[in-house]
RNA sequence: CGGGGCGUAGCGCAGUCUGGUAGCGCGCACGGUUCGGGACCGUGAAGUCGAAGGUUCAAAUCCUUUCGCCCCGACCA
């Protein structure tokens, strides 16, 4: 491809609105540009790399026996409703009617039509197992679209469904997708974690997720480095570090008051008292459907709502003057004692030492208080996960790194397939539902976290099975026709030898060029200069290692020949 | 949806407080000199100041409404 032809519009400058560092460098490279927000035009460069990401799904979904097919964007109601998710859904699912009037939507995945497919087409325990596949748009309306084509409202999706006749047997699907995922992000030279998931509400025993460490990532993951444990804060345990040197305080002070005034949060107690929020209970009024809770953590953690909810349902939190109310006190003074029949969830960490909380009056803190003395409460944990923690599983203590959620593997069970009657008869003859596992990986994800994870004050480094080019020709001519004729041939022959090539033939300084062939990354750039090519030899450059090695012509392009199919290889094709 | 910020030439920004000729850099076009890490000189084109309404002799600037974009939070099937 000639590059005076391509649509590439480098820019030297960033406009504002981007942050993140992928989505800065893509607009610069002129990879993608922004339609509005969260909605993204991809320009011929950002499509190769998303088309070399497909290539490399397709190969390995193919692997494991899946069958790509295509689905409508454009959904009915109908087996949304049928499933629940019409209702549960809301703001999120782009909703429209047709011209007579029926309830459509715009698909943001696709259990339900996949589902809707398998109830009629698969009656008979010996059509199974089943992958289906497709790599194709789903739309979003999201809350908050952000960080460039990282969460978009339209955005490209492989999302597969394994389809089985038993727990074991899906077990079986889940693994293939398992091993296919590792290949993948494997292949496209990612730095990767597999780790447990929540199953939200795509309901369900079991879910993973494939995380690219990054620091633009939204989401964070829990990592022990001794016994592999490997979890999204979402749902991590963690086994809070001891309270510090000091052992919490002893009875001698239990029941002691301390005057406190207008210190209502641990921070400004903790100051005030000079004691480390360790040593405090921070205690958290919700109004749950059966009625108030009073959560406990300790001073320095935070409540996690959702292993809250996980206990005691959906809640909210209560209002102040409910907690007047309720408690007799107001927020900022409440204590764990005294408080009748409220239900109380305390994190373990609170179970063992004495600690400093509210005094169940305004202006007063009390010290010395413990479990089982003070007050009694069903033990859960409910708090956030953080670095220092120790490992749930082994006791190490565990380290948290931000994380792009490139990829996502779901045991659905019979969820879809009982409320859309996907149903088969098995050996004995008897109807049942079909098992079911659900798989997602997005694109343009990877290709962001590619960046985010292969970059420098330059530009991209793309990872060489998904560089939209495998080699950059820069010749540097000012009216040399050697170089021309000699930077072409190089071309032709990389060409012909299969390999992707791209040539800077635009009529532009040395300087330039090479700004440009920095930013947009492709892996391998050999220049083609006057004063080099007297000596009969040209560079080749590494983008990533910046080595440069002064070649012949020949040598240059059998090097390559042999690095670019080594590679190929070498990533399990 | 709550909180914050920003909309002025293709891009990055100044000008807004204190109303009075719409500016700078990059980019773009043309001419010339240059030519191995985003060259230089000269000339030039290009802006309904996000939109609507209002105040005023006069509005980018003040007031009201509205739309859009970004960030933090909530949400994220």
């Amino acid at each position: 491809m000639r590059l005076s032809r391509m649509l590439v519009p480098t820019v030297r400058e960033v406009p504002s609105e981007a942050v993140a560092e992928s989505h800065k460098l893509m607009l610069r490279a002129g990879y993608v540009r922004q339609l509005a927000a969260g909605l993204y035009i991809y320009l011929p460069l950002g499509w190769k790399v998303i088309a070399k990401i497909n290539r490399i799904l397709r190969e390995e979904m193919e692997a494991i026996g899946a069958q790509e097919v295509s689905m409508p964007v454009l959904h009915p109601a109908e087996p949304w409703q049928q499933t629940g998710r019409w209702f549960d859904i809301k703001d999120e699912m782009f909703r429209l009617k047709d011209r007579g009037g029926r309830d459509m939507c715009l698909g943001m995945t696709h259990e339900e039509i996949m589902t809707w497919l398998a109830s009629r087409e698969i009656r008979s325990y010996r059509q199974m197992p089943q992958i289906w596949y497709q790599i194709q748009t789903k739309l979003r309306d999201e809350a908050r679209p952000k960080s460039g084509i990282l969460r978009t409202r339209e955005f490209l999706m492989k999302d597969s469904y394994s389809f089985d006749i038993s727990v074991e047997a899906l077990q079986r699907s889940y693994k293939l997708h398992e091993d296919a995922y590792h290949r993948i992000f494997t292949r496209c030279g990612l730095k990767f974690y597999q780790v447990e998931s929540d199953t939200g509400m795509m309901g369900g025993a079991a879910a993973h997720e494939f995380m690219a460490v990054s620091e633009a990532g939204e989401d964070e993951i829990v990592l022990c480095a001794s016994c592999g444990y490997q979890a999204n804060v979402e749902i991590a345990g963690s086994v809070p570090s001891p309270s510090g040197p000091e052992a919490p305080e002893k009875s001698a002070e239990t029941g002691q008051e301390v005057h406190t005034p207008e210190k209502r949060t641990v921070e400004e107690v903790s100051r005030f008292l000079k004691e480390g929020p360790e040593r405090f209970i921070k205690s958290i009024l919700v109004i749950a459907e059966s009625g108030p809770v009073l959560a406990l953590v300790r001073g320095d953690q935070q409540l996690h709502e959702k292993k809250l909810q996980r206990i005691i349902g959906p809640f909210r939190a209560a209002l102040k003057p409910e907690v007047k109310d309720i408690l007799g006190v107001e927020a900022g003074f409440i204590g764990p004692m005294e408080h009748g029949d409220i239900k109380i969830i305390a994190d373990p960490a609170l179970r063992t030492g004495s600690y400093i909380t509210g005094a169940n009056k305004p202006h007063y803190h009390r010290r010395g208080v413990a479990a089982g003395t003070d007050f009694q409460a069903a033990w859960h944990d409910i708090h956030v996960a953080k670095e220092g923690d120790l490992c749930p599983k082994c006791g190490s203590p565990v380290k948290l790194e931000k994380a792009i959620e490139i990829g996502n593997i779901f045991q659905l069970g019979t969820k879809y397939s009982q409320a859309l009657g996907a149903f088969f008869l098995d050996e004995s003859g008897e109807e049942r539902p079909i098992i079911m596992g659900s798989y997602g990986i997005g694109p343009a994800r990877i290709a962001a976290a590619a960046i985010e994870q292969n970059h420098d004050k330059d530009g991209m480094i793309w990872p060489a099975n998904i560089a939209p080019f495998d080699v950059e020709v820069i010749p540097i001519s000012a009216d040399e026709p050697e170089v021309e004729s000699a930077a072409w041939r190089i071309y032709e022959e990389l060409v012909s030898a299969g390999i992707e090539a791209l040539i800077d033939d635009r009529d532009l300084r040395a300087g330039v060029k090479f700004k440009d062939a920095d930013l947009i990354g492709i892996p391998k750039q050999v220049v083609i200069g006057g004063r080099t090519l007297k000596e009969g030899l040209v560079e080749l450059k590494d983008r990533s290692t910046k080595e440069i090695r002064k070649v012949s012509p020949q040598e240059a392009v059998a090097i390559l020949k042999e690095g670019i199919s080594a590679g190929e290889a070498g990533s399990g094709m």
